[in-house]
DNA sequence: TTGAAAGCGCTAACAG
DNA sequence: CTGTTAGCGCTTTCAA
């Protein structure tokens, strides 16, 4: 690979010129820059991006923390945080905690302010302190799909408002006329998705109907067939199952059809994100939809403001960590709700 | 971000005797050796890996283009990836290339041999000419999953016998007495599903039996979908369809559902690879496996085995590109198979 | 308009 | 055992 000081001298020019028209820097004259370019292609060059980077004291890569890859939500939020992190000439790195605030933590240390310029935290599992620990150390760290946008977190964050998705589940279901209704709540004690049941029990509760049986479970397919074979095992009466995510109300689609149940005219199914799958299962799930390219996009734009601004503002946060709002999540009416068997309208 | 230059002075030491002790590179007396870990935690130092990388010759990153991270199978593929990545220190960079030759020239010549110390290719329909250039400038390129063992690519390669899933493919659909099989052949007519539908279609051959309909269709479950209602109106006595791939095999499933008919009594479905959703499926998919997670690892491995020696043998490769061949692939049989309603015994 | 020089943070000879 | 010296490939003052 042909450095920038050999083109400078097939050019027989100075690195510095080179690099100034390379960059478009400083003032070139017209056939000095002809020259140099002819250089650079005739010897193939390409910038040592590390090594630039290193001299500018910026790194040329975004961290992506996600739990794992794997889970389809992740591919499709990574997909737009590429697509927009390259608008700024950055690269994305990914890596997986698999759930583990140990590989979270491990990942920091190593790339943050070295590899990385900025790092995006999905719900990853991260310890905050590890976090707050990266950022102190300069390299900004922006969380996204922040949950509560009324309580923001001790870091910038991009926000959705997921309480109103679950109030709009909840309102989706209570309009169709169903009154006895199950809810999967995804991903175990970390109250992660505490949020999204509070709106949903909110909706009912506006609605004076009672809350039905709730089950915790895993952010899988598995895990949310296993929770409403459970639920509809022990509640044969449910016309309808809330998931606060769309892998679980996947799986009690799964779960109802094991059980000899038609969705939606034996029971209704909600998920909430609308991932791809969404889309493509059968029936198609309706669900609240979470805008995640835009989700992605402006943590990418905040991110890159904080690297524009860190060096400078040290010290002083005007009003606590800076937040963006994503716009709010919306129903998506497929084809695994509809009205209860015998509802009698209202 | 303390350097390694203010831990040596906090320690008292040079430069050099700090590289020394955090590398256990020289030898290094005991008593300054702990002063040095001192001064490390003191200061909260962490290497900074472009610059070591730098000063090493490396880079700490390896590439993997795909043509995009979210069709479901990329995912799984980058977790495994990037865990033997890791086992070697590197961090992975995904790069999508949106099955657009123009980007993936651009991500080759912006990061390969500055960013990253090699290159995985998975089908993100790249240009060879392209892959042969960065090859030729000293980075290593391995192809993932090339699909004739027996036909090696200008390139080291991870093969793996997609032929023979076709044709097991085949030879399990057979051996449950079905004589009527549409085929949807995956990918346009890059052809890079062919060797999945010769080997089906020599199983047919083997069995004397006519070859079905055949159908091409993207890579999809939206793809699958319409190929086999297509199939399955124009062809109403077909008791199988075959997939090249799990997505259009999942998509077959559901228009089969939606012409009413029961998978597998009515119809039977198979796919190739084996991805999450197969198992997840309702039926479950039958298919054929392949070996995801011992492509990523032989793929990692060679090109780690490259970037050590690529330096010395510049010029000589005995017999050709390197090329690894995973284990084969094999049947796993799940519920959208069984045998034909009216099969008559052999 | 161009060149010379210093330095980003680290490693790698070699010398002492 | 430890320090000295160069230098990775590039950028960026500052002079010329």
């Amino acid at each position: 690979m042909p450095t920038l000081n050999e083109v400078a001298r097939h050019a027989g020019v100075t690195p510095a010129t080179v690099s100034n028209v390379l960059r478009n820097r400083g003032r070139v004259g017209a056939s000095t820059r002809q020259r140099v370019l002819d250089a650079v292609d005739a010897l193939g060059y390409r910038p040592h991006l590390a090594a630039r980077a290193l001299a500018e004291g910026r790194a040329p890569t975004l961290a992506l923390m996600v739990s794992s890859i794997a889970n389809p939500f992740y591919p499709e939020f990574a997909l737009a945080v590429e697509r927009a992190a390259r608008t700024s000439g950055h690269f994305v790195i990914i890596c997986n905690t698999n759930e583990d605030p140990l590989n979270g933590r491990a990942y920091l240390d190593q790339i943050a302010g070295t590899l990385s310029e900025g790092v995006l935290v999905t719900n990853a599992n991260l310890d905050f302190a590890d976090l707050h620990t990266t950022e102190s150390r300069g390299t900004p760290v922006v969380l996204c799909m922040w949950e509560r946008p009324n309580e923001p977190p001790g870091l910038p964050c991009v926000a959705v408002d997921f309480r109103l998705a679950g109030e709009l589940a909840g309102a989706h279901l209570l309009e169709l006329g169903h009154r006895r209704i199950g809810a999967i709540v995804g991903s175990k004690a970390s109250g992660i998705h505490a949020a999204r049941y509070e709106g949903f029990v909110d909706a009912l509760r506006a609605a004076g109907v009672r809350k039905g049986p709730i089950k915790h479970a895993a952010d899988t397919i598995h895990g949310g067939y296993t929770a409403a074979r459970a639920l509809l095992e022990a509640n044969p009466k449910l016309t309808a199952i809330y998931a606060t995510n769309d892998l679980p109300a996947l799986g009690a689609m799964h779960a109802a059809a094991d059980l000899g149940l038609n969705v939606p005219s034996d029971l209704s199914v909600i998920g909430i994100t609308d991932i791809q799958l969404a889309r493509d299962s059968r029936p198609a799930l309706t669900t609240i939809a979470v805008p995640t390219v835009e989700v992605a996009e402006l943590a990418v734009s905040l991110l890159r403001e904080l690297i524009e601004t860190a060096p400078r503002c040290e010290g002083g946060r005007a009003n606590g960590p800076p937040m963006r709002t994503a716009s709010s999540p919306r129903l998506v009416v497929r084809a695994s709700t509809a009205a209860p068997r015998k509802a009698r309208p209202e």
